[in-house]
DNA sequence: TTGACTCAGTTCCAATTTAGAACCTATGAT
DNA sequence: ATCATAGGTTCTAAATTGGAACTGAGTCAA
């Protein structure tokens, strides 16, 4: 299978990365929110060819994920802002972020810290079921068919996935 | 910069792309959350050559994220589980999961569902504060630097950023 | 004991993508 | 007139990926 045609599996996670899975992409959007919205500025800080950074930059626009809003005229220039649909990717920069702190730091522990405006403490979110409010991790979760899915999986059936332990 | 250097930077985000930001890692890692755990069925399931397969199974183990267990003998056959550091990545697929369900789905809905066994609701997981509870998005964190970086941002001030808003 | 089959890869070559550098355009400042 | 700045585009070489065929160890069935 060729990559352009991931976003065509019937996967939530395959959509999405072919929207943010190729090189750099995520890192632009760490620097977008970390709000960084100019072209020299992804450029300076993330150390791409200027050639893929205005690449990048053209598909996040196409895909909805940024938006290109005019902030000067003579000359007129662009600057790249997160929309809604881009900032809701903030939980997958996240977790990657808790995932870097916890098994990549160096010994000078994380980069940045982050502080929860709400409660004024230093924290690092974390996954949790949105019904009961406990903390949730692979085990905690079952996985079964949704709707776009149960034709499939009747009609085909795989070998019998165990459970993941 | 070359993509293999990005191991390097200052950057949680950057080092945990350096471990799975590459074609076909996520999906690979995804179907190890579905408990897919041998060669062929990874190979039929993701539609990759097993060239690269063989590849990304090898690096993810080199990182510890996967390790190689054996499961027979006559012939030696072996599967890749997920070690403690390659669980620890479910926030990042679930985070791509629930933005490719509300963004990307097709309108048959999702393709699959998530149970809680703590409470046993079909739920999505999402990002919250570990010590007020309170769910979180991008505009309820305030970024500082940890103690990685506040040498280097006192060494070298940058264009001054402005709130995410 | 020959042949077909399974699983887990490896090898080779072509096609695609990325990196690095230079160049372009419009404007404003010296 | 020359330089600087912001936001790109164009070109070529290098690296990565895709497709297909092949290997090898063992099993099973005729």
């Amino acid at each position: 299978m060729r990559w352009r045609d991931i976003g065509d599996m019937t996967c939530s996670v395959a959509r999405a990365l072919s929207v943010v899975g190729d090189r750099w992409t995520l890192l632009v959007l760490r620097d977008a929110f970390l709000g960084v919205r100019r072209f020299e500025d992804f450029h300076t800080d993330l150390g791409t060819t200027r050639h893929r950074l205005a690449d990048r930059l053209r598909k996040l626009v196409d895909h909805g994920v940024l938006e290109r809003v005019p902030y000067a005229d003579r000359p007129r220039r662009f600057e790249y802002r997160l929309t809604e649909k881009g900032r809701d990717l903030y939980p997958v920069v996240v977790s990657l972020t808790r995932w870097g702190d916890r098994w990549m730091a160096g010994q000078d522990g994380p980069p940045v810290e982050l502080v929860h405006r709400g409660c004024g403490r230093r924290i690092m979110p974390t996954l949790a079921c949105p019904e009961c409010g406990e903390p949730v991790g692979a085990r905690d979760m079952q996985v079964r068919p949704g709707p776009a899915l149960r034709k499939e999986w009747k009609a085909r059936p795989q070998r019998p996935r165990e459970e993941l332990r």
